[in-house]
RNA sequence: GCGGGUAUGCCGGAGUGGUCAAACGGGCUGGAUUAAGGCUCCAGUAGCUUAGUGCUUGCGAAGGUUCGAUCCCUUCUACCCGCACCA
């Protein structure tokens, strides 16, 4: 039953390694495919179960595409540097290179024991100076392009590190290290990436991806666009532009809010108004982060006053603690009546507000056209305001919301009187939206149906119109002969000549209206900021530049990259990297006199950005790669990681290609054209797995085992690989148990002929599994090569069905399958055999047909076994009474029937003049569904 | 608050406009094997009914579209995830 799996597993990884079975070549003849899972962070406690899972995944998919005759880049790398590697490194008291080395050497050995298919000749370490001088690279042509700036900003800092803390560091507002410390915020000069250059793109790109919809909505929110309009408002003679997406709003705004960060906050003070500002200030500065969610909208009067742009009135000016300086101008134009939040505030400080959208108040508005029917009366009665009645006896008119229902039963009422028939076939169309925005079809003639929806939703899509002006568009132009508007955005009153106006429309008017009087424009605001890239950190990318007293910040030349990480350096206080006057004091590239280079290294993420562009060429030390390679095996077709990656590492990825693209060393813009998120692996517990909870399983500790084959036969085999999933020893088990199953009947297998069901199965198995496969249903996949393997189980079949089998399978235990494709007498790897082609021809719908009605079959008499069984009989012999024309396909299944009730068993077809059939049961036969007696 | 997702047996999960809801696995029950246990094998696992082929219930809840819906539409509920004082 068991088998030799460390023997076999051992063999074959050394097999694989000597032969470099892997590695990956270029050829413009054969079609590349490039798969790719998110390198790991190479943590001194080894793999755990997630990586064992998506690595896995990445594994499949890649011995998939290499067996279907792709040219497959499927590389591996470490990506090394980073705070945990040196903060791990720090405790066990050694240098990070050290600790990073070690991790290294002991992932790469549990991860070659999974039998995953790296190319491990284009191995990356990002720790290694070969790597990050190309970082280096990068950062110095970003400079050159404006990309990479430095400037003030409000960051993370603990007091007790006496450094500055990277987000991660950030516990509930706290220092990691000292849980007892406040992180305060302040203003520091950084180094930043200007990602935001590209946001628009960014945005725009998501579309084209075959991403999860899940990771592309994230990216969509983190980028966050809106479209609003920038308005200025003169405070003090001077005019500052506001960022509003509610510019219909704008008759409504009653008070301005400067955010308590502004940069030029001081001139809006007033000095009767200081006092009062200063207090306010301190009292901002003093509370804390964790609060500042929880906190109510606080402000104080500045003193200044603005201008409305339209009216002229005068409008003051307020400093409030819900202000992002950071987003938009700083400055927000308060809108009480139609904004919850300026509501809370105007409340607070008895400050006017103004209503200019009629909301509540607004009637629902219909155009009832050729309503011949229904009279004036009919409508008034029902409070029902006629605007307008045309000569062809339509209305236009308002419906009190109290209302709607009568209205709704009136028109129903008079359509059942025949109101719509004479309109019968003349793609006339009768469609309600109710309040609740529920759409109800009267009538509808089929071409017609679709003519409008699609007309209606290209509109959608098309205007940034919300529905209710849809339907109103689409009410004109006399598409639809009745149509209730749905007034969600209100109709604007008190706003001089735009009064009456759907909001939406009014947003377009107003815009316009400043525009002509250079008052304001339409803008587009994104939430993305620009990246910070500077951690006060030494494991990390140095960052190139020299500080001069003279020439100030100036770059370090191209020629004297890398800038190295001296080895020599202090773990405590502050950045290491301070700690080595050696390193740090250097000649101005420029003028030659005494210079300081920049302490700061760079972000984590930085190496991850492009990492994917080395392997295509990763030994490469004249340049960051070659163009033509890049080109060649880039972009990923196949990216596999974690959802956590999707609003950091993807962004900065995606930002980097473009970048890259703009360079013109590549010639795509995309990193990744496909992207997979794998589930979470938790305990049996349902919990995650955590040392804590003492719910983790290691995987090497599973390899030892059950083997590498049965843990990635059973983490594919739950359930779709984008769930999470508990971790369940008995299911393992079974894993284990099929593997050795297939083991054991390939010990003695000799091949023989397979018949036409063999073929039909095996056919129909071939296509399953590969459409399976490429869209990671790996558990479905598995589920129907099992059902293949039973089949033939007891069966004689060919070689060819059993090295289809054998290859099918491959992909999710690739150890076995070798050994057992060897002994078969094969040379070559399986690795690399060609994936088994469906024969359409041999798929036969009957074979499934007559299996199904043979199965149904047995478990009839299985029924009557035990009816039988319960009435103390017992039996011996089975007789089936089957038609004529059916009565060979059971037989032909005869074997296996009595095999599987283990009882002897006689077919007759019930025109069989000599059957045997004491109790005439024959005559209950039916097509499909044979009589049976039981004896 | 905004956005996305999910909802199927005791559990994990298939299926998705009809001809089959619950494939496959786990659990449980019974049986075979065994000294016993494990492994393995066989059968059963919504209800009623009958020596099987029948009927009923049923895919979170309620409506709707359809000749017909677990599947499409609307609303609601629950859970999960992401973002969030974003103007």
């Amino acid at each position: 039953m068991s088998y030799d799996f460390k023997k076999i597993e051992n063999k074959w990884q050394k097999r694989w390694e000597e032969k470099k079975v892997f590695s990956a070549k270029e050829n413009p003849k054969k079609k590349k495919f490039y798969c790719l899972d998110m390198f790991p962070y190479p943590s001194g406690t080894g793999l755990h179960m997630g990586h064992a899972f998506v690595f896995t995944l990445g594994d499949i998919f890649a011995r998939f595409k290499r067996m279907q005759g792709f040219n497959v880049l499927y590389p591996i790398g470490y990506d090394a540097l980073g705070l945990p590697a040196e903060n791990a490194a720090i405790k066990v008291g050694i240098h990070p290179e050290e600790y990073t080395k070690k991790s290294i050497a002991n992932f790469m050995k549990q991860q070659k024991a999974m039998g995953w298919s790296y190319d491990w000749s284009r191995m990356i370490n990002t720790s290694t100076q070969e790597y990050y001088k190309w970082d280096q690279w990068l950062f110095l042509q970003m400079m050159k392009k404006g990309l990479a700036y430095r400037k003030k900003a409000p960051v993370n800092f603990c007091k007790k590190c006496d450094t500055v803390l990277a987000n991660e560091q950030v516990v509930n507002g706290k220092c990691w290290r000292h849980d007892d410390t406040e992180v305060e915020i302040k203003n520091l000069e950084q180094w930043f990436f200007k990602t935001t250059n590209y946001a628009g793109e960014l945005l725009k790109c998501l579309d084209n991806l075959d991403w999860p919809e899940r990771a592309k909505t994230m990216q969509r929110n983190w980028i966050g666009k809106s479209e609003g309009a920038e308005i200025l408002f003169e405070i003090e003679g001077k005019k500052y532009p506001i960022f509003t997406t509610r510019p219909d709003t704008l008759f409504g705004v009653t008070f301005l809010v400067v955010s308590a960060q502004h940069s030029e906050l001081a001139n809006f003070v007033k000095q009767k108004q200081k006092k009062d500002v200063e207090n306010f200030l301190k009292k901002i500065k003093s509370t804390k982060r964790e609060e500042v969610e929880k906190l109510d909208k606080e402000g104080v009067f500045s003193g200044s006053f603005a201008i409305h742009p339209l009216t002229k009135e005068k409008i003051p000016v307020w400093i409030g603690n819900f202000v992002l300086a950071e987003y938009g101008s700083g400055i927000v134009m308060a809108v009480p009546a139609h904004d919850q939040r300026d509501l809370e505030f105007a409340k607070k400080y008895k400050l006017p507000i103004k209503q200019v959208i009629r909301k509540e108040k607004a009637p629902v508005r219909s155009y009832l056209m050729g309503a011949s029917k229904i009279k004036d009366s009919d409508l008034i009665n029902l409070e029902i305001k006629i605007i307008e009645k045309t000569k062809d006896g339509d209305f236009k008119i308002e419906i009190p919301k109290t209302r709607l229902k009568d209205y709704e039963k009136l028109i129903t009422e008079k359509m059942d009187d025949g109101f719509w028939n004479e309109y019968l076939g003349e793609e006339i169309v009768f469609i309600f939206k109710f309040n609740s925005g529920k759409i109800k079809r009267l009538i509808l003639n089929d071409d017609t149906e679709e003519e409008v929806d699609k007309l209606a939703h290209d509109f959608m899509k098309e205007s940034k119109w919300n529905k209710s002006c849809v339907w109103k568009w689409l009410a004109e132009n006399s598409f639809y002969t009745d149509l209730i508007v749905h007034t969600d955005f209100g109709i604007l009153v008190n706003s001089d000549e735009f009064n009456g106006l759907f909001s939406e429309e009014a947003k377009e008017h107003i815009v316009k209206a400043l525009e002509a009087k250079k008052f304001g424009r339409k803008v587009t605001q994104y939430k993305l900021r620009d990246w910070l890239v500077s951690r006060q950190r030494y494991w990390g990318t140095p960052i190139p530049i020299v500080y001069c007293d003279k020439c100030g910040i100036v770059p370090v030349p191209e020629k004297d990259l890398p800038v190295k990480l001296p080895n020599n350096v202090k773990f405590g206080k502050g950045n290491p990297l301070a700690t080595n006057e050696k390193w740090i004091n250097v000649k101005c590239p420029r003028c030659g006199k005494f210079g300081r280079r920049e302490t700061d290294t760079m972000d984590t993420f930085v190496n991850s950005s492009w990492y994917y562009l080395r392997y295509a060429d990763p030994r490469n030390d004249k340049k960051i790669f070659e163009t033509k390679k890049a080109n060649y095996w880039a972009p990923v077709d196949m990216y596999i990681g974690g959802p956590e990656h999707i609003t950091a590492h993807l962004i900065y990825a995606r930002f980097y290609t473009k970048f890259l693209a703009d360079l013109g060393l590549i010639k795509f813009r995309e990193p990744a054209l496909r992207y997979f998120t794998q589930g979470l692996v938790r305990g049996s517990d349902g919990e995650k797995m955590s040392k804590s909870k003492g719910n983790v399983v290691e995987p090497l500790e599973t390899i030892n085992k059950f083997g590498a084959d049965s843990l990635r036969l059973y983490l594919v085999s739950n359930s779709s690989s984008d769930r999470d999933f508990d971790w369940s020893e008995k299911e393992i088990q079974n894993s284990f148990n099929f593997t050795s199953k297939v083991c054991d009947y390939f010990a003695n297998f000799k091949a023989g002929k397979s018949d036409a069901r063999v073929d039909n199965k095996l056919n129909r198995t071939i296509k399953e599994v590969a459409s399976y496969a490429e869209d990671f249903a790996h558990n479905l996949a598995v589920i129907k090569i099992r059902n293949l393997f039973s089949y033939f189980y007891d069966k004689e079949i060919d070689k060819k069905t059993a090295e289809s089998f054998l290859k099918m399978l491959h992909i999710y235990c690739p150890f076995v399958t070798e050994e057992i494709w060897e002994n078969l007498g094969n040379k070559e790897f399986i690795s690399i055999a060609e994936w088994p082609k469906c024969d359409e021809k041999k798929i036969n719908e009957k074979f499934e047909k007559e299996e199904k009605a043979v199965e149904q079959l047995v478990g009839d008499i299985n029924n009557i076994l035990k009816i039988i069984k319960e009435k103390q009989k017992s039996a011996k012999k089975i007789f089936i009474y089957s038609l004529p024309n059916e009565k060979e396909m059971f037989s032909e299944n005869l074997d296996f029937i009595s095999k599987k009730l283990n009882l002897n068993v006689k077919i007759f077809a019930v025109n069989d003049k000599n059957k045997y059939d004491p109790e005439k049961k024959s005559s209950k036969a039916k097509p499909g569904k044979p009589a049976i007696y039981v004896e």
